[in-house]
DNA sequence: AGAATATAATTAAAACATTAATTATTTAGG
DNA sequence: CCTAAATAATTAATGTTTTAATTATATTCT
């Protein structure tokens, strides 16, 4: 059990379920989820954005994208352009009534994130996110990706 | 963007992409899936778990393990035992099948735990799982947990 | 050009997550 | 004792994930 509880995979999922409540809380009062937060996050930095771009910057998988851009759409907080240079592709555009809702949320998700850095020294921070992107780089390698995921592409 | 990319939700949801298709290309080859097999791994460490306790150890919410437990059920790797001096408890047990697949599948497990660990030294495995545990706690204990979940139960 | 292949988005089905409410039982306080 | 509060498990509703298949359009290669 020891090599369970203080394995890769639960030390993260541990690590998600501490930070992560301020977020969703924050998300909540303004009737976003979390993923959907990831969304908008990327759609407001550019309205050249197909679906399938949208997935590697949200490590979200196109399948779960489709119902969440539907729902977002549906908010009226993001709208779909169908590309007239190739029919397949569908560009995802920020609507003027979401920038209203970035201005109010970004300075308190970034506060949320600074409180966050806080609780450790800028360079325990750097070590973590360097030793972390050394083994996601080593497994990602090491996996066969013969039909790569959305979300192996991501996170390579 | 580079302040949402390197945010720490992102970092962590990053490193588990990475590292679990290969978790999950093992449980699948035994039609588990995560979750299914993070709830074996606990009930095979004690016949004396409550659903209540799973969820602290699984980091899995207790209206998600009823499902997850269902399945289990269906399958012949766990029975559920009404507790008789506390009636509204049910105990979890593994069954002789579910030890049968313990032996073969654990060993595989424990395999790609090391070769996850390899990637580093041991060192800064050590510094990476500090620094992770020692942010889990800070956040934890700045949220207000008027009603705590089990998840926040369980990372704290 | 035409067939095989690849790509973008979507759909479908099963499993899980999240929040709130419900049921049954137990414990605590007046 | 007996009602109010707490606890264990479940259900319900909505949203998301995962895998596989499907549709439509583009590209490649002969």
């Amino acid at each position: 059990m020891l090599t369970f509880d203080r394995s890769l995979p639960m030390i993260l999922n541990r690590a998600l379920d501490a930070i992560m409540p301020p977020y969703r809380d924050l998300f909540s009062r303004y009737d976003l989820t979390e993923q959907q937060w990831r969304v908008l996050r990327v759609v407001w930095s550019s309205d050249k954005y197909k679906s399938v771009d949208l997935a590697s910057h949200t490590l979200l998988a196109t399948a779960s994208l489709v119902g969440i851009l539907d729902r977002l759409e549906k908010k009226g907080l993001v709208s779909r352009v169908r590309s007239t240079t190739d029919r397949r592709a569908v560009y995802i555009v920020a609507t003027a009534k979401s920038r209203k809702l970035e201005k109010e949320v970004s300075p308190q998700v970034t506060a949320i994130h600074e409180h966050l850095r806080s609780t450790v020294t800028a360079e325990e921070w750097q070590l973590m996110e360097s030793i972390l992107t050394r083994i996601s780089a080593a497994s990602a390698s090491s996996v066969d990706l013969t039909v790569p995921t959305p979300n192996d592409v991501a996170a390579s």
